[in-house]
DNA sequence: TCAGTAGATTAGGATTCCTAAATGGTAGCA
DNA sequence: TGCTACCATTTAGGAATCCTAATCTACTGA
């Protein structure tokens, strides 16, 4: 190798312009919560909160503001709207008086649902991704997110990764489908790993 | 094959989990932007600013307003707080007396040297990855900004592909390096590809 | 039982967003 | 030149998002 071809005068590493084009894409998540969110009269937060319970109804307040990473008083506030609003319902834990139990009326799953497909336009671009790209990404994404978790960067994911459920690699003979689900007892693939799963149960805790 | 192994019970598209990962993404980036700027007596909006500046000096508030896609009237205030700081400089430009020149000073430039590097977490994790999957990562996410700006959902980036410098696979025979940049005169590769370069000049416009 | 801890709320303040309107400069055109 | 339409920016006012700190009530463990 004695001529090699000449580098590019620019030196951002590939990571920094990952980090970058990651960020637009935030921006742009930001933004069209806030243009779509108004026409419905939500908030960005509110509406959040709407897809949150649709998916963990009985939540407390406490893993809501968890989940949105924002302040209990901030998730409490508007909660409060929400729930002036008839769209959420609020009451007391049976196990603990201190405690809510959030959940939607049924006003609240109607707007749930239509606020649950947001960011569709993301979805969409998505999609016309190559079928490999889009397979290597959502592994991409998946090992960002528990490498995130793992630092304490981010809030704990319900992800099959860390469940306790989950059993890698327990059919090494499949290509496809490798791993195995405890609780449905069904192999299933990388592919159809969930980063958000109802089911999911920590795998160290014990209670 | 007419036993073919039974699909597990959950049925999200795989573009769905995506977007859902990538929204997780977005959220740590906000709250890390807000807990890193407040120490800073910074917000985040600020040190957006002033990281933008750092790489596009003389910049008008309206294009600041765009790449951060909020509304003028909320940059315009950003702005000023900045400018009473002592970190950015306003003046006048010499080819529109209605526009902006924005720049940073000399306590502002070493301001934004660190807040340019912040979302170091995220470029850390990004760096676990094995390679090839980072390379694709890489390859996703431009295509990703790309399918946005054209479909107007993003506002427009100054990226190689969308460049009038840009000679894509005028060297078929490399694989490595099948692209060139007409402004540098040099061949480079996907990897190689810049998503906001400071030389850019639109492929349409003429002036 | 009682101190310490935990979940939720409230109050107060700075910031972020928005829309709408005002100000002053530019540019095209008769 | 003068007129008009447009453009960049700023200001004003209001709602929502965030924060911290303090408070209240309920659980928990020694």
């Amino acid at each position: 190798m004695s001529h090699s071809t000449p580098k590019p005068p620019w030196d951002e590493p590939l990571s920094e312009r990952i980090t970058f084009g990651l960020s637009r894409l935030a921006t742009a998540l930001k933004l069209k919560a806030w243009r779509e969110a108004t026409p419905l009269q939500l908030t960005p937060t509110q509406a959040e909160i709407l897809a949150l319970l649709r998916t963990w109804p009985a939540s407390t307040l406490k893993e809501v503001a968890a989940r949105l990473e924002v302040r209990p008083a901030t998730a409490s506030d508007a909660v409060r709207v929400l729930v002036e609003k008839g769209w959420v319902t609020k009451n007391q834990r049976p196990d603990d008086a201190r405690a809510l139990s959030l959940g939607l009326s049924e006003a609240g799953k109607a707007l749930a649902d239509r606020v649950a497909g947001w960011p569709r336009f993301l979805t969409e671009a998505i999609e016309t991704l190559p079928d490999e790209e889009r397979n290597v990404l959502f592994r991409a994404v998946t090992r960002l997110i528990r490498e995130l978790q793992e630092q304490r960067q981010i809030e704990v994911a319900r992800m099959c990764l860390t469940c306790r459920f989950f059993q890698p690699r327990r059919h090494p003979e499949s290509a496809e489908k490798p791993h195995h689900c405890g609780l449905v007892d069904l192999p299933f693939g990388d592919l159809d790993l969930r980063l958000d799963c109802p089911e999911h149960l920590p795998a160290e805790t014990a209670k």
